[in-house]
DNA sequence: GTAGATTACGTCAACGTTGACGTAGGAGGA
DNA sequence: TCCTCCTACGTCAACGTTGACGTAATCTAC
């Protein structure tokens, strides 16, 4: 039970010699490859039965003319992350059906970090990547992709030519999420975000722009807070924008975690059933809380299938235009984005 | 921008033409051996640099004598679900600190699947594995394990010996959880759990069996329902609990997604500030329920790192006794495990 | 001044596998 | 009968890298 104790793998060679064949014709036997007659494929598969072989896929792939590894690399922002798990997983059945294992990394949206785990991706010679690309510049991505490497971003596109991308229409449903507020009658909505860096805060905060302008109310700069990261920054900012004297009547909050954090606060001034609040993404038991939590729903399966689809098309050698695909997202009705605002216009 | 278009990786063959010098003396510099003098050195760099080279770690462990792909393999059962996710974090955490990517799987708890990815990550030659062992035989894991393939379970223990594992206190975890509601009154508390050939499951349900030991209450198979897998199963067989007409009046779920399920009913009928309730596995969001979720909450980072720390001494050769590793859960009192039965004793 | 050690390289083969190509023997056709 | 084609193998080299070992030049010590 020692780690490899005096143990060594057997090899073709060890097969070869025990069924009296050749090594090239072992090769031939595993890969079921024509060119070996039935009595010799059975010797052939006795003695790697009995000697336990398995194939070296390193091996195999270095030799190989097509270099396939059989493995993609997964990027996200945070593999605990709820969204980025769920989409991990959505990505890993597809590859399972291409025979392909997914080498997993959290970039922590650190360009730093994005860029290590990327060259050890490289250097492992993935098939190809699915990245959520960190925050700033994407500068090791596009030198990347530009040595060929097939990649697909997902969530946020990128910010150079010729690179497949999937996302959601975060600017679109985000005016929805508003304008549905504003339908109910509010004036004052707040917006609430992650860091501007990230592109999908800045497009949730366009398509909150964009409700407003539509809805024809005026933008209250005192209203926006962005850049909160994490929950505790998000419930500071909520908290300090309904201790106001002209508090917003709705929220809208552009990320999962920032949704967590104004809901405490919510909760802390015991607002939750005054207060209307919708978030940009689903997140489990959303619909168990009291009011039940109004979100904008993203397609998580459908972004990873997608995301997917493209990479293999890309590494079987498909050499169209790029394609950005872009998922619908859901605005799921559950109760606390239909709180009216008070009558007074107050609170 | 092609897949590869007509490019080719550049190899330390191409690097040292253009410096002039060895593959041997390549080797040497990229590696950080001594043996190359300072101007070798730079001339090395600078055209390793131009050329965009980038070791070849395929080819690099397989002629390495430690033959290390400073890769490791993590079969969970569903990467999608946070405790599985958080796991699968907490681990890639550590194996970055290692230089150590991870090849990440999900099982689904089926050992046929199990079986596959198992050989598609030894054909892959993973320095080692992490493994949530799915329900049944674990034939398939332990052949792995007595060829030597170092490997940790987590979660669930080996039903074989000579393997280390990381589980947590789920039998007196529970037992606890049964005390507490005994503690507050409760003489009808019922048992939901999931798949009895999950070992977790087991265990769970043993510490229930022994908490109603310890507070002198009889076993009432009637409240006892198992093999409730997900969500709908759990709102389903919880509903039946509850119409009966002498009704639990405390509710042990022995599994998160059971949690839910069980949560869902008792809103369904409005009993949830009536019955008590405590679940097994903490969620996000279960201090923002009305009441509050009391929950055993595992401690997933110290799980996942004991982990990661057990599969990285195998690799390094340790060959000490089998580690058994039992990290504590906590019982965190939020509200619904502190709700009191009925005075009357009825409902 | 010379034995001996040290430094800075290079050469060669091998890791496990497969592509290119060779060959012996038999089948089939003219 | 002879030529061709096909089948079922085998041989060899190469994928990109590194361990083992060789060697020439330089340095150290007495």
């Amino acid at each position: 039970m020692d780690p490899r104790g005096g143990r060594r793998e057997p090899t073709m060679r060890d097969v070869a010699a025990l069924a009296r064949v050749s090594t090239k014709t072992v090769s031939r036997v595993i890969n079921d490859l024509p060119g070996a007659g039935p009595e010799v494929v059975e010797r052939v598969r006795e003695a790697a039965r009995t000697l336990g072989y398995r194939p070296n896929l390193t091996a195999s792939s270095l030799r190989r003319s097509d270099r396939r590894s059989a493995t993609i690399g997964v990027l996200f922002e945070d593999l605990s992350n709820p969204f980025d798990a769920a989409l991990l997983r959505a990505v890993e059945d597809h590859a399972r059906r291409h025979g392909v294992l997914v080498l997993a990394g959290s970039s922590e949206d650190d360009p730093a970090l994005q860029r290590e785990l990327l060259a050890s991706l490289a250097t492992r010679r993935v098939d190809g990547m699915v990245v959520m690309a960190a925050g700033g510049h994407q500068d090791a991505l596009q030198r990347e992709r530009e040595r060929g490497t097939p990649m697909v971003l997902v969530d946020r596109p990128p910010t150079f030519d010729g690179t497949d991308s999937v996302t959601t229409t975060n600017r679109d449903s985000s005016r929805d999420a508003v304008l549905h507020l504003a339908g109910r009658g509010h004036r004052r909505i707040a917006f609430l975000g992650d860091r501007q860096t990230l592109w999908t805060s800045c497009e949730r905060y366009t398509g909150y722009l964009e409700g407003l302008a539509h809805a024809g109310l005026t933008l209250r700069e005192d209203l926006v807070r962005t850049d909160l990261h994490g929950p505790d920054a998000a419930e500071t900012a909520t908290a300090a924008l309904l201790d106001r004297h002209e508090p917003p009547t709705a929220l809208f909050t552009a990320q999962n975690l920032v949704t967590v954090g104004a809901m405490r606060a919510l909760r802390d001034r015991d607002l939750h059933h005054r207060v209307a609040l919708i978030g940009f993404d689903d997140f489990p038991l959303a619909d168990m809380l009291q009011p039940g939590v109004t979100v904008l729903r993203q397609d998580v399966p459908a972004l990873g299938r997608r995301a997917a689809e493209l990479v293999f098309a890309r590494i079987d050698g498909d050499r169209s235009e790029p394609t950005h695909a872009v998922i619908p997202a859901t605005l799921i009705h559950r109760g606390s984005g239909e709180i009216p605002p008070p009558a007074d216009g107050t609170r």
